[in-house]
RNA sequence: GGUCCCGUAGUUCAAUGGAUAGAAUAGAAGUUUCCUAAACUUUAGAUCCAAGUUCGAUUCUUGGCGGGACCA
């Protein structure tokens, strides 16, 4: 039990044995005592003044006396201005080093046999992935790592958007421009070879509505008649028809898609248990129109099409089916939302989209628990801001988006310079140096972009993220590699003495190793990976400051060392485990 | 027109309604005969404005101002 909890226990118990009247955890709160005053943990008791109709120093000083009367891991108090602080034993800090210190699951929990899937990453296929993708593979890969620390099942899925005008977008421009290049003619990676044609579309696109302006067209009618245009919506209809040479030509481009996509998520580390195609489920859904229509729940306009009222609700109408009975998207999702629902049989269907799809997720919920499906309270948006660029938004048009393989790529390449710089790894083989780079330049690069509470939109500043100092990646992989080189000298182990008084910085550090399984917690009920971020940088900043200032090879007595190595090992740990959780790997040296 | 989100040091980010608002970076000054200086120490610097709720507000409410997203 976290000691917190033990706290707040404490607290209850004390509370009704002097005041004889049942309180509760709402009653008061624990915080960590600020560090100008002595003590540990602090009870605010201001909460506690109206109940009891007495001050604070009354309250403080009966409470204080009866939880160090009571509980032999409270060894003292103070009251400051209606706070009481509550000084924990050091025998209780060292109980709880010696006994996790070799514990390589510490901080995570039991199985709850719940099953979770997050669905992430869902690129379009006509092409490669940029920064705001990374965010996404990131994310969703760190929240189903920290669920799975929790106990949850979880199963990782993806719909690849690999259907609908954007894609015949890139197939005409081919057939138009290619002459029959293919991404081995051109000794290029397959995705970038494909959203090159969708480039060159829009190019042509644009020459062609300016010269039909010219002509004397209104621009809404020429974006309409333009040549280009016209053969693309036609694709998209021999598409939908299935008419073979269009399908060849779709397979092809797409499975050369595929094969760059396969490059990037084996290097960024993104994978998955269950991969949905828009081709295969874009029907989906159309069933559940009926099953709307029926209970009363859809209405059908005059024109055949099929609409949802939200207005009570506060949103608008909404379209679920077209009059020529083709589905939106919204239609496709609900029909997806219950598949995976039926062939999982999960109890959370989480959703890490960006936040310009709030709007359409809330609409997707909101019908689902109107039809009254039973999976429609388990859906869950992840919502994530955009990712910025310090001059603005990324925009297609104007070249500034930030290509993923570059920037993984650039991410290495400093990473190599900079340990180049040091000079500290000259004994390792070329491919010990290549694996230690890539650990280094995608743990800076997912570190910076996870560091940030998902839901807030954040700037990519390109300066600063290849920064490898203070509140990054590489400074907490540098503490762990530190501690490794001391534990790969240390020839004995031996107990500790209990009895030894704690320096301040050795409890600190414990102090922040007690709240790991808490911090584990909290980034899973929060879904949010920036709390273990947070943390992991916070513990290694504190090592640090240890490391610094109190010898561990060469500490003042012999207990002392063994306790300091196990404070060591223990810290690596949770550094290792941290950072498991947000998908980056640690070095033994850098 | 409607709905929603965001305004914190120069910059990028923190802070379940609690004590003197924390970090990082950039700035200034230091630390290496000693376990990896990708480190450590010291220093200066911020809650958009105005009301309200509260013993107490960066946090909750309302209204402004500024920025962003979405819906037809």
């Amino acid at each position: 039990m976290s000691i917190t909890k033990l706290l707040q226990k404490a607290v209850l118990t004390s509370l009704h044995n002097i005041y004889q009247s049942s309180f509760t955890d709402k009653d008061f709160q624990i915080n960590q005592t600020k560090p100008e005053f002595e003590g540990d943990y602090t009870i605010v008791l201001f909460a506690l003044v109206k109940s009891l109709k007495m001050s604070p120093d009354e309250i403080g000083t009966a409470l204080g006396e009866a939880l160090v009367k009571e509980n032999e891991f409270i060894t003292s108090y103070n009251i400051i201005k209606g706070f009481l602080n509550l000084v924990v034993a050091d025998a209780y800090w060292l109980q709880l080093l010696e006994k996790n210190h070799q514990d390589v699951c510490y901080g995570k929990h039991p199985m709850n046999g719940k099953k979770v899937m997050v669905e992430y990453s869902s690129p379009n296929t006509n092409k490669p992935l940029h920064l705001g993708h990374l965010r996404n593979n990131f994310l969703g890969w760190s929240v189903a790592e920290i669920l799975k620390a929790n106990g949850y099942e979880v199963l990782k899925s993806c719909i690849v958007n690999d259907r609908g005008i954007h894609i015949c977008k890139s197939m005409i421009a081919w057939q138009l421009f290619a002459n029959g290049a293919t991404p081995a003619s051109t000794q290029q990676k397959g995705d970038h070879f494909v959203g090159d044609y969708y480039v060159k579309f829009n190019d042509e696109y644009k020459i062609q509505v300016a010269n039909l302006v010219a002509q004397g067209s209104t621009t809404a009618a020429a974006e309409k008649e333009a040549p280009i245009m016209q053969q693309t919506q036609q694709m998209l209809q021999d598409w939908e028809a299935g008419k073979p040479s269009v399908m060849e030509l779709w397979k092809k481009m797409n499975s050369w898609v595929y094969e760059g996509f396969d490059v990037t998520y084996k290097s960024i580390g993104s994978d998955f248990d269950k991969t949905y195609y828009e081709s295969n489920t874009y029907l989906l859904g159309k069933d559940i129109v009926q099953e709307g229509l029926d209970k009363a729940v859809f209405y059908k306009k005059p024109d055949g099409s099929v609409w949802i009222d939200l207005t009570s609700d506060g949103l608008d109408e909404k379209l679920v089916l077209r009059n020529d009975g083709t589905s939106v998207y919204i239609t496709q999702d609900i029909g997806l939302a219950k598949q995976k629902y039926d062939e999982f049989l999960i109890d959370q269907s989480i959703y890490v989209i960006g936040d310009e799809q709030n709007y359409h997720m809330k609409v997707l919920k909101l019908i689902a628990q109107k039809l009254g499906l039973p999976y429609a309270n388990d859906i869950y948006h992840l919502s994530y801001g955009m990712v910025e660029l310090p001059t603005g938004k990324m925009k297609s048009r104007e070249g500034t988006v930030v290509d993923a393989d570059d920037l993984v790529e650039e991410m290495i390449a400093t990473a190599q310079q900079h340990t180049e710089a040091l000079g500290k790894v000259k004994d390792f083989t070329t491919q010990e140096l290549e694996i230690l780079y890539k650990t280094i330049g995608l743990g800076a690069m997912k570190f910076y972009l996870l560091r940030v509470d998902p839901k807030k939109k954040m700037i990519f500043n390109p300066e600063e993220s290849i920064d490898f100092h203070g509140f990054t990646g590489p400074f907490v992989q540098y503490t762990y590699a530190r501690i490794q080189s001391i534990i790969r000298k240390i020839t004995e182990r031996g107990s500790i003495d209990h009895q030894e008084a704690l320096l301040p910085l050795e409890k600190e550090v414990m102090f922040i190793l007690e709240q790991f399984p808490s911090i584990i917690a909290s980034a899973a009920e929060e879904l949010n990976p920036s709390v273990v971020a947070n943390y992991v940088f916070h513990l290694a900043k504190t090592f640090n400051s240890f490391y610094t200032e109190h010898s561990i090879n060469n500490a003042e007595t012999i207990t002392k060392k063994h306790l300091r190595i196990q404070l060591a090992m223990m810290t690596a740990n949770a550094l290792q485990n941290g950072m498991q959780l947000l998908g980056i790997e640690v070095p033994e040296r850098m």
